[in-house]
DNA sequence: CAATTATATAATCAATTGTTTATATAAAGA
DNA sequence: TCTTTATATAAACAATTGATTATATAATTG
């Protein structure tokens, strides 16, 4: 049985607007599913590089991501461990799976893999 | 049993939006509860009335309220029959319960009731 | 170490947003 | 019908936002 930590407005409203964009939104739904580094999310949402890490220096200043650098690629992953995590949970539960993208970005090669 | 309707990610981010600004977001969250005309909400989040206004109208927009004329007062309610009312739901939950605010303002007799 | 690849950052700019002030509409009451 | 009360709307404006272009940093590879 988990309780609920309410959340304050203020503090609330601040993520509510971070995902009130679609491009953000996507990228959220996406790491639910896996970490992802930047040239994917690139190639997966058709935006420019620059525009991607603005975007994912939004989420990472909220603490709704973190990142992990390996090697040159720096990987981003949802923050499970935030105070917003579960709200992050529950939002992007209403959302469709986004794992094809990242099986057709396999597909073409293009996933990022470092062992 | 309940099967959740995903919403696609365009039009969630744009109700996400909506709820990206705290009085928004409190408007949303008081009327959970309630339902409240726009002099309620003024003298609650002590903002002024065309602001208010302007913000019930762009909930209204986007079917997440609806509202209902009673002599000189519009009364605004969450709108249940939305599509995304399951969203807007689940994203209120992680956020305080206003009903004390709305009790507050009964204790200073400025509750709107028309019987 | 020079070139390449991945990412970040900074500057610029157009578009959007939220508030205020002023005005309009609409119902109620004297 | 005139006044009051509640709400909506419009115009103006400052602040914020998101994209682009250009440049910087940092790791990798030859």
């Amino acid at each position: 049985m988990t309780t609920i930590n309410k959340l304050d407005v203020e503090h609330g409203s601040i993520v509510m607007k971070l995902l009130g964009d679609k491009t953000r939104l996507s990228i959220v739904c996406l790491l639910m599913h896996d970490e992802c580094c930047v040239c994917e999310l690139v190639e997966i949402l058709q935006m420019s590089q620059p525009s991607i890490s603005q975007h994912v220096k939004k989420l990472k200043a909220a603490e709704i991501v973190k990142e992990r650098r390996q090697g040159q690629w720096i990987f981003y992953r949802i923050n499970t461990d935030s105070q917003v995590y579960p709200l992050i949970e529950s939002i992007t539960s209403f959302f469709p799976e986004q794992q094809e993208k990242i099986i057709d970005l396999e597909k073409k090669g293009l996933r990022v893999c470092c062992d």
